[in-house]
DNA sequence: TTGAAAGCGCTAACAT
DNA sequence: ATGTTAGCGCTTTCAA
């Protein structure tokens, strides 16, 4: 009960060689129909499973996938992993999530010494120097990375959000509805050109004329974080400035959501007196009070997306990029500005 | 740039044999300083880096632990990870988290056939047979259980929240402040006996004599998920039922969340009108609207634990258990019973 | 159509 | 203190 069975016992069972076993586990299509059937026979009663640690140490792939997250506390993250998980189990392929609560490091050097055939990096490149991606394609690592829009494309595939249309979008909503002090919570250095929110931010404020867009641009402190307590504190940062604003776009729906306490801690009401909107469109965000305002992703498409470009990559070597849009998800966080001109 | 080396290129460039490198490699103490030295030269000149798979095919231990995760989407899990994967990173393990998102069988499959050290199964046992744990067991595999407290504690090891005890506080949290009427939102199965908020809540409402508490039990549907949209489903078959109720105990805090927006929705008022109790104490909880009164757990704690009692189980082939309590947590979805007696 | 045998990179006796 | 060597379970030519 204890012994797992190797092809050896099967072999010996069917009366057949391992190599025979072999073919048909994997099913190469050259053993003679009735040999098949007698050595399927065997590896039932056996219960036989090929070692996969022996496989990969042949033929040199391991058939697993690592994906480092850069918070596992964002649900968000959760739904992208389904369907990445999905799609790479059409494929055969085991994914490993890694938490991204410890540092990076260790997940990639394991990724080298573990030979995992692929890892899908959404961390920011606060936690880790980019030029490590290259390292881990340099030891056979296929790369996909999502947030580090200034890698080399031709060494790593990459996968983006449409930030920059997002961000157009959020501010356009915001617009119309009167809003001309809107701030941007951004949570993230200050200097940083790899958030494209921010990017477009200035853009559009400099197009539409919006006032005081600069100091209405709030970075975070390093880690760089971005959960439900960094929104509360950049509002709170906000607010202590004392910069008036009647709108908030925040760097993601929990932002949004710590960004709200501290407006209602204030004395300020969503939407009646400030409004909000977040990127992502978590479903946390439906059943907040109010429901949440956001650009939201399709998380689900993204995830398998994010799968065949890394796919591609790891059977034939090609990088590939692409990015996908968002999409406004009206909630009750909005609501025309209250001193509208 | 493009080749692994191997052992045996570090053993020529450093002039001593392959068994020599892997003493040093593995710092058994039984290598001269100066070999040592010029084998470890010759390591960092090649960036030598073991490999693992080979590593395992010959030890017979991956050094890699799974973890199968009830529901990714909800931070619950993601706290208790972080610990986990801590402790397990100082005695070199590398964890792989699986999402519990797709069928869990197949990760049990993976589990044996990769050669997982040890596996840690938070999910509950609607989503597979509690058999299958024992089957890892007789692969090899150890395992940890967290939800199944049916499980025969001498093959499987397990780490279990006091739910009873948690449970029992918070309906005496809710009686003190003149709550009779106290619901249960329970979104499990109607007749488990593993939910052991469930047993509490019975024992405890024959105890105090609440009336109608077993009209006032909901629970879900299948496949008897617990997120946001399940409290919300909930609180809202409660409402149409009719049933009156100045409280409601739900079984985490992502249902809890759900429940209100319902409550509000239906224009109860939290807490003035209904009293809401969740379990875990997530962080968002404290930043929702209004705070979440929640029994919740010391999540670093329970993970690290956790990965102590695996240990245990890999390192010395032992089995053991323990719970881990829960505590009050006040915020502000509880409030005195309008219709105090 | 099947079998024999040579590795994959590493560890762990056993020799030296 | 260091080297030699036999596997670990599997795949993959190459022969039969």
């Amino acid at each position: 009960m204890n012994t797992k069975p190797t092809r050896r016992d099967v072999a010996r069972l069917a009366g057949v060689s391992t190599a025979t076993v072999s073919n048909v586990v994997n099913r190469s299509g050259k053993v003679k129909e009735e040999t098949v059937l007698r050595v399927q026979r065997a590896i039932d009663r056996l219960h036989y499973r090929p070692d996969m640690v022996a496989r990969s140490l042949t033929t040199g792939k391991t058939m697993q996938i690592g994906i480092v997250l850069e918070d596992v506390l964002n649900p968000f993250y959760g739904e992208i992993v389904r369907e990445f998980e999905n799609a790479a189990g059409e494929r055969d392929y085991f994914v490993s999530v890694c938490t991204g609560l410890r540092k990076l490091d260790g997940y990639f050097d394991s990724a080298v010494t573990r030979g995992l055939d692929g890892i899908f990096v959404t961390a920011l490149p606060y936690k880790f120097r980019v030029e490590k991606l290259y390292r881990l394609v340099d030891c056979g690592v296929r790369v996909l990375t999502s947030g580090n829009v200034n890698v080399d494309r031709s060494r790593v595939s990459s996968i983006e959000q449409d930030y920059e249309s997002g961000m157009a979008a959020a501010i356009r909503h915001l617009y119309r509805l009167g809003h001309r002090r809107i701030a941007y919570l951004s949570g993230l250095g200050r200097s940083q050109t790899f958030d494209l929110r921010c990017v477009a931010y200035r853009r559009c404020a400099a197009e539409l004329r919006l006032p005081d867009a600069g100091s209405l641009l709030v970075s975070g402190e390093a880690p760089y974080t971005t959960n439900v307590r960094d929104g509360y504190n950049c509002a709170a940062r906000l607010l202590r400035s004392g910069k008036r604003f009647t709108a908030a776009v925040c760097g993601n729906d929990l932002m949004a959501i710590g960004a709200i306490r501290a407006f209602r801690e204030s004395g300020l009401r969503v939407p009646q007196d400030v409004s909000v909107v977040g990127f992502d469109g978590i479903e946390i965000g439906r059943f907040c009070d109010p429901p949440l305002t956001t650009m939201s992703l399709d998380k689900e498409r993204f995830g398998r997306k994010a799968f065949e470009l890394l796919y591609r990559g790891m059977a034939c070597g090609e990088t590939a990029s692409c990015t996908e849009g968002l999409t406004l998800l009206e909630g009750g966080s909005t609501a025309p500005c209250p001193s509208a001109p």
